[in-house]
DNA sequence: ATATCTGCAAAGACTTTGCATGAGA
DNA sequence: TCTCATGCAAAGTCTTTGCAGATAT
């Protein structure tokens, strides 16, 4: 069953950059594509294990980082002192979405309400800082700290 | 000469939580004032050790989890493996910023453009995020990556 | 007086690296 | 065949923790 993009739509860059298309890389793809919510490494390497037990953490890293240069994948990091990854979706793509992260209980939400002031101002901006700075801008981060419901009725 | 919000105003911040105010803290938060970047908790130690050397990075970190968790002060990542520190700035107080970060060479620009657009799409965001998801929210962060001149002109 | 804070050293956690082996093109 | 990729184990780096002594209030 191909996925959204076609069938293993991320063969052709890989080629294109030399890189070797392995199982281990296959099998990480393939759990980032169905990921619900941003991973940890480790989360990857425990998806994959089952079928891939070959598949060890370093692979999981050196994997990741390779997507990341790539730009295929987005590093996040939440505070809680592991990254996580999330395949990379253009702003105008569906599963675009940015993060709400309870500063408490370090639980993360993604949204994906995106009220058009935001659009039009991260083109702007883009468009403008681009200019200043000399800067090719490739991707941008938004996240909002607070506390949760839970949290906040924890602590009162 | 007392700083831009008077004479030492974090005291009574600090003695209303109950903590107490020492010779230490008060070298980290000074350095934290006269920062113009954003600090690594070794910058922080760098700079305050010549005036204090009986302060060590222990407390350096315990201090800016502190501070972090008062809201004083804000945590980034940058993607270098390594924190780095800001005084907080309210999103209309004169040093609000946010950051240009080069996915290269990791060189980071503070960049103080589009306020405007920025408070318009923030205040609209919060506000229906809050009611959305019962968040309480308290900040947030804009990062934009890309590539600098510098290395683009490099990998050319 | 006493609860808080601190330095030091050690532990902890995540991530990266060296090297010989295995696998893709 | 000839690189590139991988696993394993070890190292690395930043950060946190335990504890006894020092300090602020």
């Amino acid at each position: 069953m191909p996925g959204p993009r076609g069938p293993v739509w991320w063969h052709g860059r890989f080629r294109g950059c030399g890189y070797r298309i392995t199982l281990g890389r296959e099998a990480i793809l393939h759990v980032l594509t169905r990921a619900e919510a941003h991973l940890s490494a480790e989360d990857i390497y425990l998806k994959v294990h089952p079928s891939c037990p070959s598949v060890g953490l370093t692979t999981i890293y050196r994997t990741l980082e390779l997507l990341v240069d790539m730009g295929l994948v987005h590093k996040f990091d939440f505070g809680d002192g592991r990254a996580r990854y999330e395949l990379a979706e253009g702003p105008k793509k569906e599963g675009h979405h940015h993060h709400l992260v309870c500063t408490s209980c370090k639980r993360v939400i993604n949204y994906t309400d995106f009220i058009d002031e935001e659009l039009e101002f991260l083109k702007r901006a883009e468009e403008g800082l681009a200019k200043k700075y000399q800067f090719d801008i490739t991707n941008h981060m938004i996240q909002f700290y607070g506390m949760c419901d839970n949290c906040r009725k924890k602590k009162a």
